[in-house]
DNA sequence: CAGGATCCGATCGGATACTG
DNA sequence: CAGTATCCGATCGGATCCTG
């Protein structure tokens, strides 16, 4: 039997999984979560929840397609929750999880960042873009 | 004509980009940041600048395509500096830009999140796939 | 060693049409 | 309202071959 606590395993992942090998499960799921639309889909319920239409309001371009297979794959992720409200029309709201929640706290930044930094990476596009095609430094 | 300065207008950056907009700048940047390729090798140059082939054997299974791809991309953002040594055989390294670093710090926790996060992830799924097709709850 | 160039199957993702 | 289903062009990304 064990004798280590959920806590101690928690702290013991770092060793276990590696994303920079291929096989590794962490791996996948970085892929996954390496998303725009999972991004915003998660910092758009940061504050409340929202139905389906008041996201696909709050995250503007998504097409219904994206939208409902970003949703599904965060719902099959445990990170959000997806309650359905039987009436006249349907109303379907969408939550955080805690587990949702503390993902929420890092691609929250990844968001941010873009929004911070994107005239200082223009900036250095087109630095890179005016230089001479193989130019040699 | 305008009368901001340059710092002002870096101080209202927040206000200014939003990447829940289609048609904003940094939806775009968020969309190639977004990219599992983006945060590995980012995450790789953490401690060192490393080599084109060092960076290839940490980043198991990448293809040479893919991170040659990835390091330019990163290089055009000014996220991290590519430098030629002229030798026999030649030598490139790659290292971290003071703008990369920043980014680095967001990405490595998205990184660390799906590693310490797999096993849970993963249940959340299996009890998910587990239920029933068109599960009424 | 550090790529560039090309081929090509797989996946992404928007548009459109339909449903309970 | 909140989806599902399908078509299909665009892009992704691995494999392969070639170069300074």
């Amino acid at each position: 039997m064990s004798t280590t606590t959920a806590e101690q395993r928690r702290r013991m992942a770092k060793s276990e999984y590696d994303a920079y090998l291929s096989t590794c499960p962490s791996r996948q799921l970085l892929a996954t979560l390496s998303d725009k639309w999972i991004v915003l889909a998660l910092t758009a319920l940061e504050t409340q929840p929202l139905r389906y239409s008041e996201l696909r309001r709050k995250i503007a371009g998504v097409s219904q397609k994206m939208l409902t297979q970003t949703l599904r794959a965060l719902e099959r992720d445990g990170l959000v929750e997806r309650s359905v409200k039987i009436s006249v029309p349907i109303s379907v709201t969408y939550s955080m999880t805690p587990l949702g929640h503390s993902l929420l706290r890092v691609v929250a930044q990844l968001k941010s960042w873009a929004e911070d930094n994107i005239e200082e990476v223009r900036a250095a596009q087109n630095t890179f873009d005016a230089r001479p095609p193989q130019g040699k430094l």
